[in-house]
DNA sequence: GTCTATACCCTGATAGAC
DNA sequence: GTCTATCAGGGTATAGAC
Protein backbone atom coordinates (compact mmCIF):
# COMPACT_ATOMS: atom_id res chain seq x y z
CA UNK A 1 0.00 0.00 0.00
CA UNK A 2 2.70 2.44 0.86
CA UNK A 3 4.96 1.69 -2.30
CA UNK A 4 2.41 1.80 -4.49
CA UNK A 5 1.49 4.89 -2.87
CA UNK A 6 4.92 6.69 -2.96
CA UNK A 7 6.19 5.04 -5.76
CA UNK A 8 3.11 4.15 -8.01
CA UNK A 9 2.23 0.60 -9.58
CA UNK A 10 4.99 0.23 -12.44
CA UNK A 11 7.74 1.39 -10.49
CA UNK A 12 7.20 -0.37 -6.95
CA UNK A 13 9.13 -3.98 -8.14
CA UNK A 14 7.96 -7.31 -6.10
CA UNK A 15 11.64 -7.30 -4.78
CA UNK A 16 10.61 -3.89 -3.14
CA UNK A 17 7.80 -4.86 -1.23
CA UNK A 18 9.46 -8.34 -0.61
CA UNK A 19 12.19 -5.97 1.17
CA UNK A 20 9.67 -4.09 3.00
CA UNK A 21 7.36 -6.62 4.04
CA UNK A 22 10.30 -8.84 5.26
CA UNK A 23 8.49 -11.56 3.31
CA UNK A 24 9.60 -13.98 0.78
CA UNK A 25 9.03 -14.56 -2.81
CA UNK A 26 6.78 -17.83 -2.47
CA UNK A 27 4.83 -16.70 0.68
CA UNK A 28 3.68 -13.58 -1.35
CA UNK A 29 2.93 -15.34 -4.71
CA UNK A 30 0.96 -18.03 -2.54
CA UNK A 31 -1.07 -14.76 -1.28
CA UNK A 32 -1.02 -12.77 -4.33
CA UNK A 33 -0.76 -15.21 -7.80
CA UNK A 34 0.21 -11.74 -9.72
CA UNK A 35 1.16 -8.39 -9.17
CA UNK A 36 -2.12 -7.36 -10.16
CA UNK A 37 -3.50 -8.99 -7.53
CA UNK A 38 -1.97 -7.04 -5.03
CA UNK A 39 -2.91 -3.73 -6.59
CA UNK A 40 -6.59 -5.01 -6.34
CA UNK A 41 -5.87 -5.50 -2.33
CA UNK A 42 -4.75 -2.43 -2.00
CA UNK A 43 -7.27 -0.40 -3.66
CA UNK A 44 -10.47 -2.81 -2.23
CA UNK A 45 -8.55 -1.59 1.15
CA UNK A 46 -8.75 2.39 -0.10
CA UNK A 47 -12.29 1.44 -0.54
CA UNK A 48 -13.36 -0.57 2.77
CA UNK A 49 -11.24 1.89 4.70
CA UNK A 50 -11.91 5.90 3.52
CA UNK A 51 -14.19 5.70 6.49
CA UNK A 52 -11.61 4.52 9.66
CA UNK A 53 -8.75 6.05 7.73
CA UNK A 54 -9.76 8.91 6.28
CA UNK A 55 -12.89 10.34 7.12
CA UNK A 56 -13.45 9.68 10.74
CA UNK A 57 -10.12 11.35 11.40
CA UNK A 58 -10.51 14.50 9.36
CA UNK A 59 -13.94 15.25 10.77
CA UNK A 60 -12.83 14.67 14.22
CA UNK A 61 -14.30 17.52 16.37
CA UNK A 62 -16.15 19.26 13.06
CA UNK A 63 -19.68 18.78 12.85
CA UNK A 64 -20.92 21.28 10.63
CA UNK A 65 -21.22 19.55 7.30
CA UNK A 66 -20.07 22.71 5.20
CA UNK A 67 -17.16 22.67 8.00
CA UNK A 68 -16.67 18.87 6.93
CA UNK A 69 -16.16 19.62 3.37
CA UNK A 70 -13.45 21.93 3.88
CA UNK A 71 -11.81 19.97 7.18
CA UNK A 72 -11.12 17.32 4.38
CA UNK A 73 -9.37 19.06 2.04
CA UNK A 74 -7.43 20.44 5.39
CA UNK A 75 -6.35 17.09 5.49
CA UNK A 76 -4.65 16.43 2.14
CA UNK A 77 -3.27 19.68 2.81
CA UNK A 78 -1.55 18.31 5.94
CA UNK A 79 -0.62 15.44 3.76
CA UNK A 80 1.39 18.15 1.31
CA UNK A 81 2.64 20.22 4.44
CA UNK A 82 3.77 16.07 5.96
CA UNK A 83 5.40 15.63 3.17
CA UNK A 84 6.99 18.99 1.51
CA UNK A 85 4.52 18.92 -1.02
CA UNK A 86 5.23 15.42 -2.33
CA UNK A 87 1.98 14.01 -1.53
CA UNK A 88 -0.40 12.55 -4.25
CA UNK A 89 -3.78 11.06 -3.57
CA UNK A 90 -3.01 7.28 -4.05
CA UNK A 91 -6.41 6.67 -6.04
CA UNK A 92 -5.38 9.98 -8.06
CA UNK A 93 -1.71 8.83 -9.07
CA UNK A 94 -2.56 4.97 -9.87
CA UNK A 95 -5.96 6.07 -11.71
CA UNK A 96 -3.26 8.21 -14.01
CA UNK A 97 -0.67 5.54 -14.10
CA UNK A 98 -2.96 2.93 -15.17
CA UNK A 99 -4.36 4.35 -18.77
CA UNK A 100 -6.17 0.90 -19.90
CA UNK A 101 -6.57 -1.27 -16.75
CA UNK A 102 -8.10 -4.57 -16.61
CA UNK A 103 -11.98 -3.51 -15.92
CA UNK A 104 -11.24 -4.57 -12.51
CA UNK A 105 -8.62 -1.99 -11.49
CA UNK A 106 -10.57 0.85 -13.36
CA UNK A 107 -13.66 -0.47 -11.63
CA UNK A 108 -12.20 -0.35 -8.38
CA UNK A 109 -10.50 3.17 -8.96
CA UNK A 110 -14.01 4.63 -9.97
CA UNK A 111 -15.78 3.25 -6.82
CA UNK A 112 -13.17 4.85 -4.26
CA UNK A 113 -13.67 7.93 -6.27
CA UNK A 114 -17.60 7.45 -5.88
CA UNK A 115 -17.23 6.43 -2.18
CA UNK A 116 -15.20 9.98 -1.81
CA UNK A 117 -17.79 11.57 -3.84
CA UNK A 118 -20.45 10.20 -1.44
CA UNK A 119 -19.15 11.10 1.38
CA UNK A 120 -19.20 14.85 0.19
CA UNK A 121 -22.61 14.45 -1.17
CA UNK A 122 -24.20 13.80 2.28
CA UNK A 123 -22.60 16.26 3.89
CA UNK A 124 -24.19 18.84 1.37
CA UNK A 125 -27.44 16.89 2.23
CA UNK A 126 -26.99 17.56 5.49
CA UNK A 127 -26.44 21.00 4.72
CA UNK A 128 -29.85 21.25 3.88
CA UNK A 129 -31.32 24.93 2.93
CA UNK A 130 -27.78 26.60 2.93
CA UNK A 131 -27.01 25.29 -0.77
CA UNK A 132 -29.64 26.68 -3.29
CA UNK A 133 -32.14 24.18 -3.61
CA UNK A 134 -31.96 23.75 -7.66
CA UNK A 135 -28.12 22.80 -7.40
CA UNK A 136 -27.36 19.28 -8.56
CA UNK A 137 -25.79 17.99 -5.09
CA UNK A 138 -23.93 15.52 -6.31
CA UNK A 139 -21.97 16.86 -9.51
CA UNK A 140 -21.08 19.90 -6.86
CA UNK A 141 -19.70 17.20 -4.90
CA UNK A 142 -17.93 15.51 -7.52
CA UNK A 143 -16.30 19.28 -8.48
CA UNK A 144 -14.80 19.33 -5.05
CA UNK A 145 -12.83 15.75 -5.70
CA UNK A 146 -12.30 17.35 -8.55
CA UNK A 147 -10.64 20.72 -6.88
CA UNK A 148 -8.60 18.54 -4.74
CA UNK A 149 -6.78 16.06 -7.05
CA UNK A 150 -6.05 19.36 -9.67
CA UNK A 151 -4.89 21.02 -6.32
CA UNK A 152 -2.70 18.12 -5.07
CA UNK A 153 -1.41 17.22 -8.47
CA UNK A 154 -0.42 20.77 -9.12
CA UNK A 155 1.39 21.39 -5.77
CA UNK A 156 3.35 18.63 -5.93
CA UNK A 157 4.53 19.65 -9.22
CA UNK A 158 5.56 23.23 -8.39
CA UNK A 159 6.26 21.78 -4.66
CA UNK A 160 4.52 24.75 -3.32
CA UNK A 161 1.54 24.72 -1.12
CA UNK A 162 0.02 27.64 -3.32
CA UNK A 163 -1.61 25.92 -5.76
CA UNK A 164 -3.63 23.94 -3.98
CA UNK A 165 -4.65 26.59 -1.57
CA UNK A 166 -5.91 28.94 -4.30
CA UNK A 167 -7.87 25.95 -4.95
CA UNK A 168 -9.52 25.77 -1.89
CA UNK A 169 -9.66 29.38 -1.66
CA UNK A 170 -11.62 29.54 -5.13
CA UNK A 171 -13.61 26.78 -3.95
CA UNK A 172 -14.52 28.75 -0.58
CA UNK A 173 -15.46 31.58 -2.73
CA UNK A 174 -18.07 29.53 -4.57
CA UNK A 175 -19.60 27.84 -1.33
CA UNK A 176 -19.57 31.31 -0.09
CA UNK A 177 -21.83 32.68 -2.99
CA UNK A 178 -24.28 29.10 -2.64
CA UNK A 179 -24.73 30.31 0.82
CA UNK A 180 -25.42 33.61 0.40
CA UNK A 181 -28.02 32.66 -2.63
CA UNK A 182 -29.55 30.64 -0.91
CA UNK A 183 -29.79 32.86 2.45
CA UNK A 184 -31.07 35.11 -0.05
CA UNK A 185 -34.12 33.32 -1.40
CA UNK A 186 -35.12 32.25 1.91
CA UNK A 187 -35.60 35.80 2.98
CA UNK A 188 -37.58 36.55 -0.14
CA UNK A 189 -39.76 33.71 0.93
CA UNK A 190 -40.20 34.25 4.20
CA UNK B 1 5.38 12.28 -28.18
CA UNK B 2 2.62 10.67 -28.42
CA UNK B 3 3.73 7.53 -26.65
CA UNK B 4 4.20 9.17 -23.37
CA UNK B 5 0.91 10.17 -24.16
CA UNK B 6 -0.63 7.88 -24.15
CA UNK B 7 1.69 5.34 -22.29
CA UNK B 8 3.11 7.17 -20.03
CA UNK B 9 6.55 7.18 -19.42
CA UNK B 10 7.54 4.41 -17.91
CA UNK B 11 5.34 2.30 -20.05
CA UNK B 12 6.76 3.69 -22.90
CA UNK B 13 9.95 1.53 -23.70
CA UNK B 14 12.84 2.65 -26.44
CA UNK B 15 11.49 -0.55 -28.78
CA UNK B 16 8.19 1.14 -28.94
CA UNK B 17 9.32 4.45 -29.63
CA UNK B 18 12.14 3.01 -32.11
CA UNK B 19 8.70 1.21 -34.17
CA UNK B 20 6.66 3.94 -34.32
CA UNK B 21 9.69 6.21 -35.10
CA UNK B 22 11.20 3.98 -38.44
CA UNK B 23 14.13 4.48 -36.71
CA UNK B 24 16.57 2.46 -35.39
CA UNK B 25 18.74 2.41 -31.84
CA UNK B 26 21.54 4.10 -32.79
CA UNK B 27 20.02 6.63 -34.31
CA UNK B 28 17.94 7.52 -31.82
CA UNK B 29 20.54 7.39 -28.97
CA UNK B 30 22.65 9.28 -31.37
CA UNK B 31 20.31 11.94 -31.10
CA UNK B 32 18.96 11.46 -27.33
CA UNK B 33 21.83 10.16 -25.32
CA UNK B 34 19.14 8.74 -22.40
CA UNK B 35 15.38 8.12 -22.25
CA UNK B 36 15.18 11.31 -20.39
CA UNK B 37 16.66 13.50 -22.92
CA UNK B 38 13.70 12.18 -25.22
CA UNK B 39 11.23 13.38 -22.36
CA UNK B 40 12.99 16.82 -21.71
CA UNK B 41 12.56 17.31 -25.43
CA UNK B 42 8.89 16.44 -25.24
CA UNK B 43 8.19 18.77 -22.42
CA UNK B 44 10.22 21.58 -24.23
CA UNK B 45 7.78 21.12 -26.80
CA UNK B 46 5.14 21.40 -25.50
CA UNK B 47 5.88 24.35 -24.04
CA UNK B 48 7.01 26.12 -26.86
CA UNK B 49 4.22 24.98 -29.11
CA UNK B 50 1.05 25.57 -26.76
CA UNK B 51 -0.15 28.54 -28.28
CA UNK B 52 0.21 27.11 -31.57
CA UNK B 53 -0.93 23.43 -30.57
CA UNK B 54 -3.46 24.47 -28.30
CA UNK B 55 -4.76 27.53 -27.58
CA UNK B 56 -4.93 29.07 -30.97
CA UNK B 57 -7.09 26.24 -32.40
CA UNK B 58 -9.09 26.32 -29.41
CA UNK B 59 -9.56 30.20 -29.57
CA UNK B 60 -10.59 29.70 -33.37
CA UNK B 61 -13.31 32.12 -33.95
CA UNK B 62 -13.64 32.95 -30.14
CA UNK B 63 -13.07 36.69 -29.31
CA UNK B 64 -14.79 37.33 -25.60
CA UNK B 65 -12.33 36.33 -23.17
CA UNK B 66 -14.22 34.70 -21.11
CA UNK B 67 -15.34 32.05 -23.42
CA UNK B 68 -12.24 31.83 -24.45
CA UNK B 69 -11.36 29.97 -21.40
CA UNK B 70 -14.42 27.64 -21.66
CA UNK B 71 -13.49 27.22 -24.83
CA UNK B 72 -10.20 26.07 -24.03
CA UNK B 73 -11.98 23.28 -21.75
CA UNK B 74 -14.42 22.27 -24.30
CA UNK B 75 -11.71 21.11 -26.03
CA UNK B 76 -10.67 19.00 -23.78
CA UNK B 77 -14.01 17.89 -23.82
CA UNK B 78 -13.52 17.04 -27.50
CA UNK B 79 -10.38 15.27 -26.80
CA UNK B 80 -12.60 13.00 -24.38
CA UNK B 81 -15.24 12.88 -26.99
CA UNK B 82 -12.83 11.41 -29.24
CA UNK B 83 -10.86 8.86 -27.69
CA UNK B 84 -14.17 7.54 -25.67
CA UNK B 85 -12.95 9.21 -22.64
CA UNK B 86 -9.44 7.45 -22.37
CA UNK B 87 -7.80 10.67 -23.07
CA UNK B 88 -5.38 12.31 -20.28
CA UNK B 89 -3.78 15.11 -20.28
CA UNK B 90 -0.20 14.49 -20.98
CA UNK B 91 1.59 17.49 -18.66
CA UNK B 92 -0.62 16.05 -15.72
CA UNK B 93 -0.45 12.40 -16.35
CA UNK B 94 3.47 12.80 -16.23
CA UNK B 95 3.24 15.37 -13.77
CA UNK B 96 1.85 12.66 -11.33
CA UNK B 97 3.23 9.93 -12.53
CA UNK B 98 7.17 11.58 -12.08
CA UNK B 99 7.02 11.62 -8.43
CA UNK B 100 10.37 12.14 -7.80
CA UNK B 101 11.99 13.30 -10.87
CA UNK B 102 15.00 15.01 -11.94
CA UNK B 103 14.86 18.75 -11.14
CA UNK B 104 14.99 19.84 -14.72
CA UNK B 105 11.91 17.33 -15.56
CA UNK B 106 9.76 19.00 -12.39
CA UNK B 107 10.87 22.36 -13.74
CA UNK B 108 9.86 21.83 -17.32
CA UNK B 109 6.39 20.49 -16.00
CA UNK B 110 6.13 23.76 -13.67
CA UNK B 111 6.65 25.52 -16.85
CA UNK B 112 4.28 23.65 -18.35
CA UNK B 113 1.49 24.40 -15.79
CA UNK B 114 2.25 27.73 -15.75
CA UNK B 115 2.03 28.56 -19.19
CA UNK B 116 -1.65 27.18 -19.45
CA UNK B 117 -2.27 29.19 -16.42
CA UNK B 118 -1.07 32.21 -17.35
CA UNK B 119 -3.26 32.40 -20.86
CA UNK B 120 -5.82 31.40 -18.61
CA UNK B 121 -4.94 34.43 -16.47
CA UNK B 122 -4.41 36.53 -19.55
CA UNK B 123 -8.21 36.35 -20.07
CA UNK B 124 -8.89 37.10 -17.26
CA UNK B 125 -7.35 40.48 -17.38
CA UNK B 126 -8.69 41.21 -20.32
CA UNK B 127 -11.93 40.46 -18.99
CA UNK B 128 -11.54 43.63 -17.43
CA UNK B 129 -14.22 44.53 -14.87
CA UNK B 130 -16.54 42.06 -15.65
CA UNK B 131 -14.59 40.13 -12.70
CA UNK B 132 -14.96 41.52 -9.40
CA UNK B 133 -11.78 43.69 -8.52
CA UNK B 134 -11.05 42.27 -5.54
CA UNK B 135 -10.10 38.71 -7.29
CA UNK B 136 -6.50 37.16 -7.41
CA UNK B 137 -6.77 36.62 -11.19
CA UNK B 138 -3.72 34.31 -10.95
CA UNK B 139 -5.30 32.57 -8.46
CA UNK B 140 -8.39 31.91 -10.47
CA UNK B 141 -6.68 31.26 -13.30
CA UNK B 142 -4.80 28.19 -11.40
CA UNK B 143 -8.33 27.13 -10.40
CA UNK B 144 -9.03 26.91 -14.15
CA UNK B 145 -6.29 24.37 -14.94
CA UNK B 146 -6.94 22.60 -11.18
CA UNK B 147 -10.87 22.31 -12.62
CA UNK B 148 -9.62 20.82 -16.01
CA UNK B 149 -7.30 18.49 -14.56
CA UNK B 150 -9.12 16.79 -11.90
CA UNK B 151 -12.20 16.69 -14.20
CA UNK B 152 -9.76 14.88 -16.97
CA UNK B 153 -8.79 12.55 -14.54
CA UNK B 154 -12.07 11.72 -13.13
CA UNK B 155 -13.92 11.21 -16.58
CA UNK B 156 -10.91 9.06 -17.79
CA UNK B 157 -11.46 6.87 -14.75
CA UNK B 158 -15.11 6.65 -14.87
CA UNK B 159 -15.18 6.46 -18.59
CA UNK B 160 -17.80 9.12 -18.43
CA UNK B 161 -18.04 12.83 -19.60
CA UNK B 162 -20.43 13.31 -17.17
CA UNK B 163 -18.33 14.11 -14.06
CA UNK B 164 -15.90 16.62 -16.44
CA UNK B 165 -19.56 18.25 -17.19
CA UNK B 166 -20.15 18.58 -13.32
CA UNK B 167 -16.81 20.66 -13.10
CA UNK B 168 -17.30 22.98 -16.36
CA UNK B 169 -20.70 23.19 -15.21
CA UNK B 170 -19.98 24.39 -11.92
CA UNK B 171 -17.28 26.33 -12.54
CA UNK B 172 -19.92 27.82 -15.15
CA UNK B 173 -21.91 28.74 -12.09
CA UNK B 174 -18.94 30.05 -10.30
CA UNK B 175 -17.93 32.23 -13.36
CA UNK B 176 -21.31 33.52 -13.51
CA UNK B 177 -21.94 34.45 -9.99
CA UNK B 178 -18.27 36.32 -10.05
CA UNK B 179 -19.48 38.56 -13.30
CA UNK B 180 -23.21 39.13 -11.27
CA UNK B 181 -20.91 40.36 -8.23
CA UNK B 182 -18.73 42.48 -10.43
CA UNK B 183 -21.96 43.76 -12.41
CA UNK B 184 -23.85 44.70 -8.65
CA UNK B 185 -20.74 46.49 -7.81
CA UNK B 186 -20.57 48.57 -11.08
CA UNK B 187 -24.39 49.40 -10.79
CA UNK B 188 -23.91 50.89 -7.13
CA UNK B 189 -20.54 52.77 -8.13
CA UNK B 190 -22.36 54.42 -10.84
C1' DG C 1 2.55 -22.49 3.93
C1' DT C 2 7.30 -21.05 3.44
C1' DC C 3 11.92 -21.23 1.72
C1' DT C 4 15.83 -20.63 -2.05
C1' DA C 5 17.19 -20.73 -6.56
C1' DT C 6 16.31 -19.71 -10.99
C1' DA C 7 13.81 -19.42 -15.55
C1' DC C 8 12.84 -16.31 -18.97
C1' DC C 9 11.92 -11.93 -20.79
C1' DC C 10 12.38 -7.17 -21.63
C1' DT C 11 14.74 -3.01 -20.21
C1' DG C 12 17.98 1.02 -21.35
C1' DA C 13 22.15 1.56 -23.20
C1' DT C 14 26.56 0.42 -25.87
C1' DA C 15 30.07 -1.38 -29.39
C1' DG C 16 31.96 -1.09 -33.45
C1' DA C 17 31.45 -1.82 -38.54
C1' DC C 18 29.91 0.93 -42.28
C1' DG D 1 25.19 9.76 -38.92
C1' DT D 2 23.22 5.13 -39.28
C1' DC D 3 23.20 0.27 -38.94
C1' DT D 4 23.07 -4.60 -36.35
C1' DA D 5 24.23 -7.24 -32.58
C1' DT D 6 24.63 -7.48 -27.96
C1' DC D 7 25.55 -6.39 -23.04
C1' DA D 8 24.45 -6.25 -18.20
C1' DG D 9 20.76 -5.78 -15.09
C1' DG D 10 16.32 -6.02 -13.30
C1' DG D 11 11.46 -7.43 -14.11
C1' DT D 12 7.61 -10.97 -12.89
C1' DA D 13 6.75 -15.30 -12.00
C1' DT D 14 7.78 -20.33 -11.12
C1' DA D 15 9.90 -24.83 -9.47
C1' DG D 16 10.47 -27.85 -6.18
C1' DA D 17 12.53 -28.99 -1.62
C1' DC D 18 11.13 -28.52 3.01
Amino acid sequence: MRLFWEKGYGATSIADILQAAGANAGSLYYCFPTKQDLLIAVLRRYQTGIHAMLLEPAWQGVSDPVERIFALLARYRDALVATDCTYGCPIGSLALELHEPDPVVRKLLAANFNAWTSAIEGCLKQAGVRIPRNTNLRELASFVLTTMEGGVMQARTHRSLATYDAAVHQLRGYFSHLEAAASATRRKVS
